[in-house]
DNA sequence: TATTGTTATACTCTATAACTATA
DNA sequence: TATAGTTATAGAGTATAACAATA
């Protein structure tokens, strides 16, 4: 299907001459997106720097804490996570003591994920800084315009 | 429609009693933030499958070829990267053929970096893919929604 | 002294493939 | 057959520290 759309707008209204020209790199959104992700990124693990948690760990400990019991394969859904990748973030949060593996009565298969006390506190220091990293980050808008970044944004990955 | 009491609520003027008490975690920007960008990381893997380039390649590709004896120096700069990681990007597509260093003749200190021309070849057939890639981006949005978008974005990394 | 490139090292994330045990 | 977890393996990006050459 995609090469189709190349095709089909290189015989457009006005059609270039040279189909890699696609203007200059500071008009292309991914890029955008990339450099902003970025710049979050480093601060993120600056405030985080004490806790030594990056992004995906803090959002595993916190959907792991809200839903007590899930499996690695609903985590890495909703993380958008294979599963080998996810085998990995959670032997980490395991071997840190933090999250611990219990089985599941319902389905022998699969395991239940849940925080250690450890894991508990650990992820209340985190919140704490999330809510600096957030301020750090919302000072830029307005109320209204982080409702419409964040409305946008979700319209990419839903 | 999301959380706008727990929304408003969180960043009141008045400090909640609890600063752990950060709301839930779709109510963070910066976990959007995340999001999206994995979800573009992943369909630009994709489309970008047959040249086997990640983003950050292109990035420095396309910068070098915009500006031919850049350093590597200013190409961190320009992609917020620190020296160690642009040497190890820098060295793999040397290594494919894309590019080569040569010296400065004002600062011996550094280099300057230029395209081959198989490198100039990828990039161009790099530039259809990104053509196509944003296609997809930006299927989601209006003209107008792309800038507004794009400059919501800018306020976080400048 | 400061800067540029470099090397060495280590960790996280990502992805694929193959294996097991269960369903 | 299909699914959930696991293991092994590999590559890319990130970051720090230290070093040589040069400014």
């Amino acid at each position: 299907m995609r090469k189709e759309v190349v095709e089909s707008a290189a015989s457009n209204v006005v059609p270039p001459v040279d189909l890699s020209d696609v203007g200059e790199i500071r008009d292309i959104l991914g890029f955008h997106i990339r450099l902003a992700y970025v710049t979050v990124y480093r601060h993120f693990m600056e405030t985080f720097s004490d806790l030594d948690l990056t992004q995906k760990q803090v959002s595993v400990l916190w959907l792991v804490s809200d839903n007590p019991g899930v499996a690695q394969t609903d985590l890495a859904q909703r993380l958008h996570m294979d599963r080998a990748t996810t085998m990995g973030i959670i032997n980490r949060l395991e071997g840190r003591g933090l999250l611990r593996r219990g089985p599941s009565p319902q389905d022998r298969r699969r395991k239940t994920l849940y925080l250690t006390p450890a894991g508990e506190e650990v992820l209340k220091r985190a919140k704490a800084a999330i809510w600096e990293h957030e301020n750090w980050l919302k000072s830029r808008f307005t109320k209204r315009e982080v409702q419409t970044l964040m409305g946008l944004l979700d319209r990419i990955h839903t």
